[in-house]
RNA sequence: UCCUCAGUAGCUCAAUGGUAGAGCAUUCGGCUGUUAACCGAAGGGUUGUAGGUUCGAGUCCUACCUGAGGAGCCA
């Protein structure tokens, strides 16, 4: 049976040497103060016991250990009682018989409050009955702070609205649910930056105060500090990351983005992380490629290393061993037909809406790109393809079972004229681009790159209803706290 | 900004216009293999706010507040 913390996957590194410890000695004395020492005579001293992690028990089963961590649930029955605690690694069930512990000991457990703070010590032991596999049997235990029962912990293990979540996700973090997703979140990211590292792209990251918008000020933050000008919260790096790609051929940058649309969906948030590469000589298949790569290392990464947070989730783990390259690939005039014939009242020339994007999706088994757009819904450095002036040389990735776009870029003007043009077609001031189109000066090449939302994958990787959950501290509207 | 829905115990939810209830949580008691343990008992309410209709409003009407889902917009 998988309970995700409590069988987290055994650690595929060699782990060091946990480091001895003399239970909460090493914590300040200002905490120590409150520790309640529940040591029982007789059993081995606490300097005996080696402090490990929930996740590392697998190793040491049978030797005196100690577990820091946090009540996560409580079931008693008279003479015995079965603590669960969590250590941010995994679960442990722990035993406690009454007839083995000292009266302190069995007593302090047996009312002790869900989410306070104890260290347990004992031994671990394979256990069918148990939740993750393994079982502590204890011998001692050491209430760091006890959570008061006039102010108890507000995260039952019941049901709750998500409002109330929400305003106690300082909290709500600690749950099962919400730590898996959170683990898939970290291996995604590392993927992500594996990926660009290990493939001759440098990290150069981006501003996030920029002084013009990339795509128009209808949705940015206006930042009121600087003297002589209106600043603003990035919606994009690109700009920048076209300046840096022409000094190290392939860059990335991989910071937050804000976007102040007034959007309330399951698929918005008002601040989010982005990954955004940028190539030097490089075309829109450059970027089809490389975005097809990533997309299938990153899943990759997932499947090898958070099955059982994935198990967590309940996520059918078919549907992700599903993703795997070639994508197909589709024009916008391809899309627009199948839309058609699915009933959708697209036009051609507009954009593709939410339940738009669902139903290409449900075209296909794995992500879908879609290439070739209109230039006229499409930003102003789009390179127009040289056949058909009317489509920009751009292409969005949609993700599998109606996820969305997870990924838009494509192709950029590298000449000055055309650009210049653009700018002014689009009302943006040439003076603000100056430095942008110094770039179509000096040496200008063919160059692409694209963005990816992190959480938006986080959200289709893990199978979610709502991106909300896919970051620690969401930021929406109506949603600025904690 | 617009459309739809919802606000009742700490939490999740019931309650034909007629005495505000249950489960969980908390407290007390019981139980030596529990799996969101179980069994018994207790405490816990200005029904989002302000007005109105009515003999009587949690329930009907109006406005406002808060939240959720969606539209537009977007990764």
């Amino acid at each position: 049976m998988e309970t995700g913390l409590g069988a987290a996957p055994l650690p595929r590194l060699a782990v060091p040497p946990a480091p001895r410890t003399e239970g909460v000695s090493r914590l300040p004395s200002a905490h120590r103060l409150r520790a309640r020492d529940l040591h029982q005579p007789g059993v081995p001293l606490m300097s005996d016991y080696r402090r490990i992690t929930i996740a590392q028990a697998g190793a040491h089963t049978g030797e005196p250990v100690e577990i820091a961590g946090w009540l996560y649930n409580l079931r008693k029955s008279g003479k015995i009682i079965f603590p669960l605690i969590r250590d941010g690694s995994g679960i442990m069930q722990c035993v406690g018989l009454k007839n083995n512990l000292s009266e302190d000991c069995f007593e302090g457990l047996k009312n002790l409050t869900q989410e306070s703070s104890v260290i347990i010590r004992g031994k671990c032991r394979a256990e069918e009955r148990a939740p993750g596999g393994f079982e502590m049997d204890i011998e001692s235990a050491e209430i760091v702070q006890r959570v008061s029962e006039e102010t108890p912990y507000p995260i039952t293990p019941k049901e709750h609205g998500i409002e109330f979540l929400f305003d106690h996700r300082h909290l709500h973090l600690r749950s099962r649910r919400q730590h898996a997703i959170l683990k898939v979140r970290h291996e995604i990211i590392k993927a992500i930056r594996d990926y660009f590292d290990s493939n001759g792209f440098t990290l150069v990251d981006c501003p996030i105060f920029t002084p013009a918008a990339c795509e128009g000020t209808t949705t940015l933050f206006e930042v009121d500090y600087f003297e002589d000008e209106k600043v603003y919260l990035t919606q994009s790096g690109q700009l920048y990351n076209e300046a840096t790609a022409m000094a190290f051929g392939k860059t990335y940058c991989f910071g937050p983005t804000f976007r102040a649309e007034k959007s309330k969906t399951r698929r918005h948030l008002t601040e989010f992380w982005m990954v955004e590469p940028e190539m030097a000589y490089a075309t829109l298949d450059d970027v089809k490629r490389t975005a097809e790569e990533l997309i299938c290392f990153i899943v990759g990464r997932v499947l090898e290393n958070r099955r059982a947070e994935l198990a967590v989730l309940e996520r059918d783990v078919a549907k992700l061993e599903a993703i795997k390259g070639p994508f197909p690939r589709i024009s916008y005039d391809e899309a627009v037909e199948i839309l058609k014939r699915k009933g959708s009242e697209i036009v051609w020339g507009g954009d593709f809406g939410g339940t738009d994007e669902t139903l290409l999706s449900e075209e296909f088994d794995r992500p879908v790109m879609v290439d070739r757009y209109p230039t006229q819904v499409k930003a102003f450095y789009f390179q127009p393809d040289e056949n058909r002036p009317e489509v920009a040389l751009g292409v969005d990735v949609l993700a599998s079972e109606g996820y969305g776009e997870v990924i838009g870029g494509g192709q950029r003007i590298h000449d000055f004229n055309l650009l210049l043009q653009r700018i002014k077609d689009h009302d943006l001031p040439p003076e603000a681009f100056n430095w942008y189109l110094d770039l179509r000066r000096f040496g200008s090449v063919p160059h692409a790159g694209f963005g990816m939302g992190v959480e938006r994958t986080v959200s289709w990787l893990c199978g979610l209803e709502h991106i909300r959950e896919t970051i620690a501290f969401p930021r929406m509207l109506y949603r600025t706290r904690p």
